[in-house]
RNA sequence: GAUUCCGUAGCUCAGCCGGUAGAGCAUUACACUUUUAAUGUAAGGGUCCCGGGUUCGAAUCCCGGCGGGAUCACCA
């Protein structure tokens, strides 16, 4: 066995396991069991370490060594802990004060390696260059690595050498990455920040938080193709939740004024660097209101979220000073229709509307209804238009089943999506809750789905009987979480704010 | 799913027109008790993604596959 795995085993592979058993003759545990007290972070004392207070002088701390500088009998060495990196300082004859340097010239030299895991005790102190260093007085191994660790180096000017550049690496070994990439793990903190930023502004409301099925006997709440499983013992499909929406109403519909949930939804179709499998959406309901609260709502949340995360209410994206100032621009869907083209194409028929994306070289199949060629015009000619947060307002009815008709504008919805960078964050309506419209709505779905449109909706009879034994009038919403993070952390791959992207299986031979 | 680019040491990359591989960092050895991309000297390390083909000879050319990126399609 030792012979098998030595032969695929990298030369430094080979190193530090000899270095493993070396350790364990010497009676040291390279994964000892025992807890190790921690009274220190490396922020902590680069943050409140001053020279003259001599402060800090008992600490206990733990991190990963990142680099090694040797200068004989003392060594430098940086190590990193959750919250920083700091350097240390280890001199042989402080850490083997009487004659046996054993600990110092073998253990410390020879078998500890970048990437181990080790817990000091010392005291800081700052060197004649300025460095703010923990001076070791005793060391002990924690954790010993066995793969070489591609640590970053940076230069004084702070040119990176050595950065691990391919991204197949980072996102298939994401530990690797967050270990090695100190603003990697800053962008995850950012995502934990402005979800529970969210939070607590949805919780303050008086909204409550609520879990629902994710596996689902009819993938209901949007258009998408869903995941299918099988339950074995009811021997049954199932789907994979392409949306919690008609849950969530079913709760309103139950009593509760306000629920929301931050949900895994899960699509089956292509990936690119705005689509994951599976991704976050959050969705909240809150009764007696219309979608012109639900604006004014979202705007406080977005502003809060982004004056959470960065202490003002613009952000930096790519080119673009994005500022998330409440109140956001408002404009009409065929307002912008009409302002990107120069024509109101509100009343075209179906025939009309293909001649009109014929014109501006739209491409449409013949499946689509009037409510998808809006879409695509929208898409096409408008979408990137919106850079500042922008309320997309009044759609058509054919493209939004599930509602509320416009209270004045026949032929149109109370529907609302927001617009930023060009890119949709979110989409709110006020809610149908009328059941029998709702019920015309899914036969409308129906025959789209007749007509080739595999991703129409599918009629949710349980849904509708909900809905029959009434619904109060209703606001409700979907964010994307993942776009809001990337838009927020200033990225434009989804795969940089998801830990671990959705990958072909990687082969172990 | 389509098109296109890429896949060489642990990491970053070089290797043009075919002659079985190089550099820096990392690793190993020695020196060095305040360095910071520490330094100096020396050494080791590669199924050149996989499988076929052309050829006396392939990391290099051709075909197929696998994996990743980008663009497009579907979608959020």
């Amino acid at each position: 066995m030792e012979l098998q795995a030595a032969s695929s085993l990298s030369e430094q592979e080979i190193v530090r396991r000899e270095k493993l058993s070396e350790l364990r003759k010497l009676g040291i545990d390279p994964y000892p069991p025992e807890s190790f007290l921690v009274n220190v972070t490396a922020k902590d004392i680069l943050e409140n370490y001053e020279r003259d207070k001599l402060n800090y002088k008992d600490i206990s701390i733990c991190g990963r060594i990142m680099s090694i500088r040797d200068m004989g009998k003392a060594c430098f060495a940086v190590i990193q802990d959750a919250t920083a990196r700091i350097q240390i300082y280890v001199k042989r004859d402080e850490i083997c004060p009487g004659e046996d340097k054993k600990l110092y010239d073998l253990v410390w030299k020879k078998l500890i390696d970048i990437g181990d895991i080790i817990g000091i005790k010392g005291y800081v102190f700052t060197t004649k260059t300025g460095e703010i260093t923990i001076h070791v007085l005793s060391f002990k191994l924690l954790s010993k690595s066995l793969r070489p660790l591609p640590v970053v180096k940076t230069t004084e000017d702070g040119k990176a050498h050595d950065e691990v550049s391919d991204p197949e690496f980072r996102y298939r070994q994401r530990y690797a990455d967050l270990i090695i990439h100190p603003h990697v793990r800053e962008n995850f903190r950012k995502r934990s920040k402005i979800v529970q930023s969210i939070r607590n502004f949805l919780l303050d409301a008086g909204l409550l938080e609520v879990e629902t099925p994710i596996l689902q006997p009819i993938p209901g709440g949007a258009t998408a193709r869903p995941f299918i499983t099988h339950h074995n013992a009811l021997d049954i499909p199932l789907y994979l939740r392409i949306a919690n929406e008609l849950y969530l109403k079913r709760l309103i519909v139950g009593g509760y004024d306000g629920v929301f949930e931050f949900a895994k939804d899960f699509r089956n179709e292509g990936m690119d660097k705005t689509h994951n499998p599976e991704f976050t959406v959050l969705e909240f309901y809150v009764a007696w209101k219309d979608y012109f609260w639900m604006m004014e709502f979202c705007e406080k949340l977005l502003e809060k979220a982004v004056t959470d995360l960065h202490g003002t209410t613009e952000v930096r994206v790519g080119e673009h000073a994005i500022d998330f100032k409440a109140p956001f621009k408002r404009v009409k869907f065929f307002d912008a229709i009409k302002e990107a083209s120069g024509e109101d194409v509100r009343n075209y028929d179906e025939q009309a509307l293909r001649a009109f994306c014929k014109k501006h070289n739209i491409q449409t199949e013949p499946s689509m209804g009037r409510g998808k060629l809006f879409d695509e015009i929208f898409s096409e000619l408008c979408e990137k238009k919106f850079i500042q947060p922008t309320f997309i307002l009044d759609y058509p009815v054919e493209m939004s089943p599930l509602t509320k008709k416009h209270r004045s504008e026949p032929g149109l919805v109370e529907r609302f999506e927001l617009m930023v960078n060009g890119k949709e964050i979110a989409n709110a309506y006020t809610e149908l809750n009328d059941p029998i419209d709702q019920r015309q709505r899914f036969e409308e779905q129906l025959k789209e789905r007749e007509r080739g449109d595999d991703e129409a909706m599918y009629i949710d009879h349980d849904f509708l009987r909900a809905l029959e034994y009434g619904m109060p009038p209703t606001a409700g919403i979907g964010i994307g979480i993942d776009r809001l993070c990337m838009l927020l952390t200033n990225n434009d791959s989804i795969q940089e704010v998801l830990f671990f992207p959705q990958m072909r299986p990687e082969k172990f031979s």
